[in-house]
DNA sequence: ACTATGCCTACTACTATAATAGGAATAGTA
DNA sequence: TACTATTCCTATTATAGTAGTAGGCATAGT
């Protein structure tokens, strides 16, 4: 079980625009740069995070792309969701139809805490409480 | 994010043989059949599972498998980690000189969380309470 | 007009997954 | 001893997804 790499550089693609947000529009090829990440790589990916409508484009000179929310709006399951989509185990646990074993399933419910687990996580933070956060431990390191 | 049919089999067979255990062995054929699952790949998944030690065999006729330990000292772990690893989400969350960006990376911080809320599940819990819980279940039903 | 950006589409190398297949080795039993 | 049921070992394969690379069009600012 591990995480594409599009979404981990959806994520980390997103947390830029969130530390840059109130700041205008802010460019792939910037948001690579930073992240070290292929510029023609992230623009797909970037066109799937505004597909969804998590982020805005501006398009021309100048242009680059913002949140579409404020950074405590947006919850880290908006963005795992678009590529990992909400389902983090099996099927049968979104829709006990998928598997007519379902409802005598034992394993079924593992699954299900593990799902519950995640999700939990994911549901329950927003982008803003991760750079809070991170804003926290840098000043840890400078006691 | 999805698991692995090898993962979800394997927590499957391991699960009959845990509601066997003490009865002697349990065929390959036989948790194939009850589970729906093809004989032979299954005896690769076995086969995995035997390898780390968490199951034994016994060769020949009324051969079969059994669970090397006693289902309550079994933890969901150690079935999980067989096939999808101890790494939940990204390699860097175990081992930080993976990237160098680590220390700084917030996004680390983000997976460190969702990987630990998974492992939490997957480690307090045991085969037994699998079981016991699926009873538990069953009996309501009864009510 | 020029340039920097997003937007769109096609292509590709690589890898993992989920099997299928065949047969050798072993152990119980008639 | 022969027979049979099982694990064990190895090879093969079709398919799909991943992680890019690539080229050029559309648009907006200067």
């Amino acid at each position: 079980m591990k995480l594409s790499t599009r979404t981990r550089y959806a994520m980390r693609a997103v947390l830029e625009l969130a530390n840059n947000y109130g700041n205008g529009p802010l460019q792939t090829r910037i948001i690579a740069r930073n992240q070290d990440i292929s510029t023609k790589y992230l623009e797909q990916i970037m066109a799937a995070l505004k597909s969804t409508g998590l982020i805005r484009s501006q398009r021309g000179a100048k242009g680059g792309y913002i949140l579409a929310n404020p950074p405590e709006k947006i919850k880290l399951s908006d963005v795992f969701d678009v590529f990992e989509g909400p389902v983090v185990t099996v099927e049968c646990v979104a829709d006990e139809k998928y598997c007519k074993r379902a409802p005598d399933c034992i394993a079924r419910q593992v699954w299900s805490e593990v799902q519950r687990a995640v999700r939990n996580v994911l549901q329950s933070t927003t982008l803003q409480d991760v750079i809070d956060k991170a804003k926290v431990t840098k000043s840890d390191y400078q006691i």
